[in-house]
DNA sequence: CGTGTTTGACCGGCGC
DNA sequence: GCGCCGGTCAAACACG
């Protein structure tokens, strides 16, 4: 994973301060120098434009490698799981678990979701085959404290329950849609971002969707990877229908631009979240003003 | 009154 | 065998 670590450090930053400081020295200066300074920033902007492109590239690569991976994974360990889920336990819970990604948000794997659990439950259940089992990050906002994460069934609580692993309760839901329908699905907030909600899904729903509630909300974004799916910042824990008939092995259905597309939008998201950004935003925009009133003059 | 949620009790697996 | 812990049950409760 070179290509990861050579793009995920980009520094995008924008010294955006260097315009107004050479504003004020030079109050008089002439309309070639502004023009200057505009051919400055344009290649400036053109050299993030395609730092961005390789980041973008990087990413498509990355995401390439990691579905055939949880593809090639997937063919040995799936598809010959026949029996029903027990009623009590599933221990091989996590196994063959793969992740979603939010875009914005530092979810790296599951691994490194689940920390020291996972490392425990990994060293005794390698080997262990287990049921269809996936995860879904919901980016939600930190104050809401409901569990609830819409993704299109009807879901009844069954339990709540606070774990070892994760000081944030964690709770238990059972398909409504249909009794005969066995589909859990438990739901809890990250231990590292209060504002994610983990949605762990078992078993496949044995009928349609019952409508597609939420479907006409805007806000839904999501970047699937491997079958998985996760809504962007904003999307306040709804889920599009759609992404619940995905199982582990299928792909992702996100077109290449509408990922790109989506990756620029959280970049954007991110840069206007930083206090230093808007701070040097604003400076450059009331310098650039500030000047222009001066020439005008 | 019906339906969904809450929450304490209980069950069973697992490690020591 | 015992205790811990995750998962489930079911009575109590809330709400429309």
């Amino acid at each position: 994973m070179d290509q990861s670590s050579s793009s995920s450090f980009v520094d995008t930053s924008l010294d955006l301060t260097i315009g107004v400081t050479r504003m004020r020295v030079k109050e008089d200066s002439t309309t070639s120098a502004l023009v200057d300074e505009l051919n400055r920033v344009s290649a400036e902007n053109k050299k993030l434009s395609e730092m961005l492109t390789l980041m973008c590239e990087n990413y498509n690569v990355l995401r390439k490698q990691l579905m055939e991976y949880v593809n090639k994974s997937n063919n040995m360990t799936e598809r010959d799981q026949t029996s029903p889920p027990k009623k009590r336990k599933s221990p091989a819970r996590d196994d063959a678990v793969s992740s979603a990604v939010i875009g914005g948000v530092s979810e790296s794997s599951s691994t490194d979701q689940d920390g020291q659990y996972l490392c425990k439950k990994k060293q005794r259940e390698e080997t262990v085959v287990k049921e269809n089992v996936s995860r879904v990050y919901y980016k939600t906002e930190a104050s809401d404290t409901t569990l609830v994460v819409k993704d299109g069934y009807q879901w009844r609580k069954y339990g709540q329950k606070v774990t070892r692993d994760n000081p944030s309760p964690r709770a238990y839901f059972k398909c409504a849609c249909a009794p005969s329908c066995s589909v859990k699905k438990k739901v809890q907030r990250s231990v590292e971002d209060q504002s994610v909600l983990v949605a762990t899904y078992e078993g496949e729903h044995n009928h349609p969707m019952p409508s597609k509630i939420d479907s006409n909300n805007g806000l839904n974004r999501y970047i699937s990877l491997g079958g998985h799916t996760a809504p962007a910042k904003g999307s306040s824990s709804l889920a599009e229908p759609v992404t619940e008939s995905k199982k582990v092995t299928s792909p992702s259905r996100m077109d290449i631009p509408e990922v790109q597309k989506l990756l620029v939008e959280q970049m954007a998201c991110s840069l206007t979240k930083d206090p230093n950004f808007t701070a040097a935003l604003a400076a450059a925009v009331t310098g650039r003003l500030y000047q222009q009133n001066q020439t005008e003059k």
